[in-house]
DNA sequence: TGTACATCAGTGAACGCGCGTTCACTGATGTAC
DNA sequence: TGTACATCAGTGAACGCGCGTTCACTGATGTAC
């Protein structure tokens, strides 16, 4: 069970350089395959090749690095919504691209929790609240994850697709949705199933989400 | 942080009488209050007024505790969700009794991920198999949570209230909507709301899935 | 009803473990003159 | 362009921690005769 290091910690320079970052990355990478208990902070160091305390002239504590790294997967997840939304090609109907924006955020969400897990599982490891989302956890276009989809949201209602009416409180809606059936993939009974299966089940549940909103 | 036993373990004979069913009562009070994280065995031990070592008669390692708190706890989950259905009073329409049925399910599900976070959360720790589940998770209809909710389904089936070609996957859909709330409730942004919004917010989540299933 | 004995639940002591964190240090770097 | 020096990134050694788990034991219990 021990994962032994493939890059041995080799280093010339008696300063590394920029260690903070290593560590970082090292973070993500333990994150990665493993979730957020996976991050730890000796091994963090060993990996940089760097002896443990080094790690507190960048970070207060096991529990700051942490924080870094969580900050850095949430910023992924925004970006594997952003690539899904770009994937949509040039909206030539507003109000279909509209829908199929909404769509493309939910897809992106449940296809980063199947495919980087331990990374979604850190992303969502234990509290997820307003102030700390907004730190460095935005994806290239600004947005963090809960935003992207306030914005496709917003985008539909703009377009007709959905009344204004049944805006607020939307968004807590669809993403309950999306967010449980991203853990029941990872933790659940869905994790049998195929990457074809969960996607026909994935866009039934978009189906779900769209008609239980009211989505025109 | 270090919690201590109110009860100081008293014990006047040599034999315990129950070891084991003091160990899980001790397991699942941990997981009460700080979830599957919190069953530390020796922590169970001394609650139990006991030696360390003495765990080992009745529990092959700390993974089988917790496997036997976790199925205690699905199994209070299943009771939770039985007793909203038992306060729906006898049914005159069936229909309507078929509906109220599914969302009690989902009313109840919340309900205890919102008062007994531990216990949810320990209930969900990592995976949740069928196989697993099948155990001692049952409430006391001898169904457990997903059977439940299985169950409800069907009723709504049979009443005409849902479509036969829907019902295929509607339960990992319905699942997935409370479940994620569920999460966002206890880990999420929607931490802060307070009893009365997330009663709301639940209300209209299960409008969500019910329009979005197709149900009459 | 009384005694001998096997069973096995709980004891006592001890392990090795890797973890996060603290301390006083050393020596490369970049800046001021 | 050359030297003196302050800075502070990384070192080396060591802690205390509580954990899960193993070992050989002891002594109360219940059963067989």
């Amino acid at each position: 069970m021990k994962a032994k290091t493939a890059t041995p910690p080799v280093r010339s320079t008696y300063r590394h350089g920029n260690l903070r970052h290593a560590l970082l990355t090292a973070g993500i990478a333990l994150a990665h395959q493993g979730g957020p208990h996976a991050v730890v902070l000796r091994e963090a160091t060993r990996r940089a090749g760097v002896v443990p305390n080094a790690a507190y002239r960048h970070f207060a504590s096991r529990e700051a690095l942490l924080a870094a790294v969580r900050a850095a997967a949430l910023s992924r997840l925004a970006v594997a919504m952003e690539k899904q939304l770009a994937s949509l090609g040039p909206a030539k109907d507003t109000l279909k691209f509209a829908r199929a924006s909404l769509r493309a955020v939910g897809v992106g969400y449940l296809h980063f929790a199947r495919t980087q897990t331990g990374l979604f599982r850190t992303a969502f490891a234990i509290r997820v609240d307003a102030p700390s989302l907004a730190r460095a956890s935005k994806g290239s276009t600004g947005l963090d994850p809960f935003e992207l989809l306030g914005a496709a949201l917003d985008r539909l209602v703009r377009a007709g697709g959905l009344p204004a009416t049944r805006r607020p409180g939307a968004e807590y809606l669809a993403w309950s949705a999306v967010h449980g059936m991203a853990m029941l993939t990872i933790d659940g009974p869905l994790q049998q199933l195929s990457a074809q299966q969960l996607d026909r089940l994935g866009q039934q549940l978009l189906d779900m989400v769209e008609n239980g909103l009211g989505v025109a």
